[in-house]
DNA sequence: GTTTCATGTAACTTATTTAGTTACGAATTT
DNA sequence: AAATTCGTAACTAAATAAGTTACATGAAAC
């Protein structure tokens, strides 16, 4: 998993989630979809078992599944419960004291307010079965072409 | 300059330029606002004079000054200009001929276009010369507190 | 025209961050 | 009781970005 591919990967599994007949798959499973191990996937997706989006299982015939309906997991809810913020730009002060320090940092904390109300709401629109149903899409036309040819 | 404060230590920079009496600042006057040193802010900043934000001269008596009223120059400008995304999560492929993959990277790609748009919308209707005056308005709040005290 | 000063940029070093790994306890099924 | 799988802490390795050094280029001062 590349460095800032923790959203694309967490969706890229969860799709798989979706997709699965089995319906439990092991972090071992689903680390391979994304090249990478399953301490990593453990891990990066605790979040989402916190907020109710994955159920995990102990113990023999153990794993993970998606804990309700892909219609009802927005990528809004996904990107939240990972708890990283799609706008890592830094506001920290760097210079206590210095009043255009202060004033940049005020004009961007708004700017970072009102655009990741924008952002989830954008986000908030689609859902895991409308990835899922695309991959379907995509899979069906690949099938075709195979006959075709 | 810590990790993701590029952004807000251009920002920093050019406020000072603006307020700047003297008109021209070295790199090094620069490099001292934001504690860092004056190749990073040579560096940093390079991307603004390409794209005319601000007008850099050599050999003595040089250095760097706006090279227009700060009225005409938007954040939208200055973000573009420093060559980085405000949304740096990636869509790379990791599992060629996956469709899962495929999948959510077409999702992801058209939010982030999207996203982006909206972003440098919103960006566009703030300029230099607004976090100036906001600036002057602490500075201003400031002398009184002191005179009152 | 030589000295001084400042930028422009490449190459290298250091620091920081994050992914990856190891290890092991807890929980659950067979 | 044995096997399996998660949960998590602690550690290691790799990647990234800032910081630094070095020096060529260009411009003003003398």
């Amino acid at each position: 998993m590349k460095r800032n591919s923790k959203l694309s990967s967490t969706l890229h599994i969860l799709v798989h989630m979706a997709e699965a007949r089995e319906g439990i798959q092991t972090s071992e499973q689903l680390a391979s979809f994304i090249h990478t191990n399953p301490v990593v996937v453990r891990r990066t997706i605790a979040g989402l078992r916190e907020a109710g989006i994955v159920a995990s299982a102990r113990g023999h015939g153990g794993g993970w599944q998606l804990a309700r309906a892909p219609e009802t997991i927005s990528l809004a809810e996904i990107c939240t419960a990972l708890g990283e913020t799609l706008l890592p730009f830094s506001t920290a002060p760097e210079s206590p004291g210095c009043l255009v320090e202060q004033a940049v940092i005020a004009v961007l904390d708004d700017f970072r307010a009102e655009a990741e109300r924008l952002l989830l709401q954008k986000l908030a629109r689609v859902t895991l079965a409308d990835i899922a149903a695309d991959f379907r899409r995509r899979y069906a036309a690949l099938g075709v072409t195979d006959h075709a040819v």
